[in-house]
DNA sequence: CGAAGAAGTGAATCACGATTCACAGCTTGT
DNA sequence: ACAAGCTGTGAATCGTGATTCACTTCTTCG
């Protein structure tokens, strides 16, 4: 039996692999998804097209993972501040928004990729689970808010999906690509402000004395 | 010089392109943008493949045209509702809000297209600048309860679009292909009141009573 | 009617990028 | 060093659906 895989075999395949993953983010990072055909990766990646196929059975998973990992951090993030028990639920609802709207902003040809820009089905399948992951990491402080007379009564889900989708198209104008070059970074505050503000607006109690945006 | 177009002839082929545009309408209303191959919008028009191309240059500016009408009419409605001069401005955002919502539940499938499902990007260019009306529809009136001390002061622009977003989001569940057959017209009421609240909530005055969902 | 020209047809072509695969070049164990 | 069997390659292939175009059919009018 002249050839066992070894170890070290073993982590210059996965190193590949990795760097095909890190390159098609890079690749949607710079110039979207559109450009980002199995060529353009590859060749990024310093592999042959058809190397790309020893690690992803298709492009479509390859971006999957792409999606999932970019998007997981992300989640993952919004997810921790939402979940803070310690602290009241419009608090960490405003945190979680600023957080993921700031975080949009500093890589917005990445952000409107993950967000809006037009993708395989199979990509796109991704993206859906990742909204619903917002809308719950939401829909969970929401539930802990209403439950602490800290917000009003609402069908919680829907109010999540609501802020959800009012980040996302608030932020669609700054993110696209249109809109890239001349983008000014000084209005982002005010911009993230606003668009927290708003989100709280639509779900505090009437009584509450809404806090100004903390500069 | 034998022949020369008729009244007739003319009439003709404008009641082909009719039918031309209005099967294409049909077929995303029925099956969604994915299906609507030329092939089958020529067939259920009862014309041949080709002759679509006597009609249109391209099948984007045929699906262009057909989203420029059916969007043109839903932002007419709201536009209209928006403006009207006589009524407090948070009435207006209301049931423009309420009829935009009302109306994608009663056609999902076509909803769903025009709001969300992957088109050709000359088609999304179309449903972007529609989408800028929606929002400048709302924005319009936004400035007017702003200047009249209905509604806090805020980005009128920002907000809009966030409305907007929070539309297009929150319907974007019950409208998913995904999601269709099993369809809860009752909870479509309910689901409307809470989402036209929710946008209220986030423009109306702390100080304002909102009024209940009028019935 | 017959010629001129327009409109209609749909099978063939084309465009385009994902995917394959026969071959070249490694890595490993004896 | 060699054979076995893996990994890497990239030009050729494939699939899909829009688009074309040589041909047929229809309309008009002298």
């Amino acid at each position: 039996m002249p050839y066992r895989q070894t170890e070290q075999t073993r982590a210059r395949i996965e190193a590949t692999r990795e760097r095909i993953v890190e390159a098609a983010r890079e690749q949607i990072a710079e110039a979207g998804y559109a450009s980002a055909s199995v060529q353009a990766v590859a060749t990024r990646a310093n592999v042959a097209t058809g190397s790309v196929y020893r690690h992803f059975p298709s492009k479509a998973d390859l971006f999957a993972e792409v999606f999932t990992r970019a998007s997981q951090r992300e989640l993952d993030l919004v997810t921790r501040v939402t979940s803070d028990g310690t602290r009241p639920a419009p608090e960490r609802i405003a945190e979680a928004a600023e957080a993921f709207a700031r975080r949009a902003l500093a890589a917005p040809t990445l952000a409107y990729a993950l967000l809006a820009e037009p993708v395989d089905p199979a990509v796109e399948a991704e993206r859906l689970t990742f909204r619903r992951g917002y809308r719950d990491a939401f829909a969970k402080a929401l539930d802990d808010g209403i439950a602490a007379n800290e917000l009003r009564e609402l069908d919680s889900q829907l109010a999540a999906a609501a802020i959800v989708g009012a980040l996302g198209e608030a932020l669609l104008g700054p993110l696209s690509p249109a809109s890239n070059g001349h983008s000014a970074p000084k209005h982002h505050d005010a911009l993230v402000a606003n668009l927290v503000q708003f989100c709280l607006n639509a779900i505090e109690e009437k009584t509450h004395v809404g806090a100004r945006s903390h500069s």
